[in-house]
RNA sequence: GCCAAGGUAGCUUAGAGGCGAAGCGGUGGACUGCAGAUCCAUUACACGGGAGUUCAAAUCUCUCCCUUGGCUCCA
């Protein structure tokens, strides 16, 4: 297996550090507001490849962090006029909500900086003993210039950095010194051996991880975004604190998801939370839509792409569904053509996982997919298909169903669940069509369309 | 300016030296009282321009053009 590694800009063979144990730690939100369809790019991506670590046998550790305390929140929270922590709790709740509906069901376990203080104030005081920090009156920094692979994960140099730099705060070492802790008298502050304050941005990440995972760990993961300046003060803080390098053998970026080709942002209008596209849309159709591209690839929104997802989505549970409707039937449990598709599900299995191997590349695991399903749709059109045949094209689907995090099993029509009063009138029309008495018939059908509900006649 | 990712059929996306991909759409057909849905078949000069390397290039090299993102917080 593959996977791409921003560090080196290109695929390596998949090795862990620790045999088949796999720790993953990828960069969570930032609890200020409701989930974006960002955030669920992303995570739907990672989603994705726990689960097929997983599928290959790989003993997973999942880890993700919670920011429930810095600049945003503590500014939302004023003008909202509550606790910080409180508006903090309230949109993780509405996060892991979000996530749950999307099917994103593979971290571990959370980890919330605040529940955290006492790891954080332990690693700054590491690295001002070992002369990588150092305090000033407004807070404690680290300083770039002795950490000499500052810039190695994107490739910027240190000197350029910190050239120019918007008023820097005059008491920092090097304009481009990022804050470990920032000191701060008003509420939320809490103590340290620094006086009142709370934490930089980046230090959470790092006291968090070495927690649970020691100074290194397999997989590093975030939005592109986070490359500079997060990942990168990352590996400063960790690699000075712990000495061990490099602190992540796999660093894994997603792209960026855009809305009709534009950045999405609030200034722009064209911010769509999770919570709003969910109304719109099944959130199965969402996430066949972020599986539809590669997850280092941008992603472009748009009404007519997440359709066509909608579409494409539909080919599959349709099928499902002639299969069930198949392994109801009086056919034969076997048949002569059965070694032809038992060798066309054993090579679209190869195809489908060949494509995962190689970073986890859906768009191409898809393809396999639906070339599958036309070469069943056409053996069920000739007659070709045995029940046990059925069986295992069900069995395969399911496997990638599980890897995939999509349900292919058939839904219930809207019909099924509608009222009884529609049942009454699809009956009455059924026993008309009988009579041939179409008119009628064809009014029922158009009106119930007028009210929103779709009849189709098998 | 610096860094990064791109320009592939009408559209959305894979691929990355040789065997012309997937989905959506278009067209034709099957099915249907009709419509729809579904299925099958088919379609498309496909690889931004120019030069080079090679027996062979969408894939490698050079060059030019264009797009997008980052360089302040951001998944």
């Amino acid at each position: 297996m593959k996977i791409y590694n921003t560090m080196t800009r290109k695929k390596e063979e998949f090795k862990p550090l620790n045999e088949n144990r796999v720790k993953m730690f990828v960069c969570g939100p930032t609890v200020y507001d409701k989930s974006h369809i960002g955030h669920g790019r992303t995570y739907i991506s990672f989603d994705v490849i726990a689960r097929y670590l997983k599928y290959k046998g790989y003993s997973l550790f999942y880890l993700q962090n919670i920011t429930d305390i810095d600049d945003k929140i503590i500014k939302r929270a004023n003008e909202l006029g509550i606790e910080p922590l409180k508006l903090a709790k309230e949109n993780e709740e509405l996060y892991f909500n979000d996530m749950e509906l999307l099917s994103v069901t593979n971290v571990n376990f959370y980890a919330r900086a605040m529940e955290h203080l006492n790891e954080i104030i332990n690693q700054i005081q590491t690295l001002i003993t070992k002369g990588f920090a150092y305090e000033t009156p407004t807070g404690v920094y680290f300083d770039e210039f002795c950490f000499e692979d500052f810039g190695k994960l994107s490739n910027r140099n240190i000197e350029e950095l910190n050239v120019s730099r918007v008023n820097p705060d005059p008491t920092k070492r090097n304009p481009g010194d990022f804050a470990l802790w920032k000191k701060r008298e008003e509420e939320p502050a809490w103590d340290s051996p620094w006086g009142k304050g709370r934490p930089g941005w980046h230090i959470e990440d790092t006291a968090i991880s070495e927690t649970y995972f020691g100074g290194q760990f397999d997989i590093h993961g975030g939005g592109l975004d986070l490359i500079f300046p997060h990942h990168e003060a990352e590996i400063a803080q960790m690699e000075s604190a712990t000495d061990k390098k490099p602190m992540v053998k796999y660093w894994m970026h997603t792209g960026f998801l855009n809305v009709g080709g534009e950045k999405m942002s609030k200034s722009l209008g064209n911010f769509i939370t999770i919570e709003k596209l969910l109304k719109e849309y099944d959130p199965q159709v969402f996430r066949f839509f972020v599986l539809s591209t590669h997850y280092r690839s941008p992603i472009d929104f748009s009404d007519e792409a997440l359709q066509q997802s909608e579409k494409s989505l539909k080919r599959i549970h349709k099928l499902m569904e002639t299969i069930e409707e198949h392994l109801e039937m009086d056919i034969k449990q076997q048949n002569e053509n059965d070694n032809k598709y038992i060798k066309l599900i054993e090579n679209t299995g190869k195809e489908f996982f060949k494509a995962m191997d190689n970073d986890f590349n859906t768009p191409t695991a898809l393809s396999a997919l639906f070339n599958f399903i036309r070469d069943v749709n056409k053996g069920i059109n000739h007659g070709e298909i045995s029940k046990n045949v059925f069986k295992e094209i069900k069995l395969l689907f399911n496997e990638f169903g599980y890897v995939l995090g999509l349900t292919f099993s058939i839904k219930s029509s809207k019909i099924d669940s509608a009222d009884e009063i529609v049942n009454i009138l699809v009956d009455i029309r059924e026993k008309l069509r009988k009579k041939k008495d179409y008119e009628l018939a064809d009014e029922i059908r158009g009106r119930l369309k007028d009210i929103g509900i779709n009849l189709e006649d098998k």
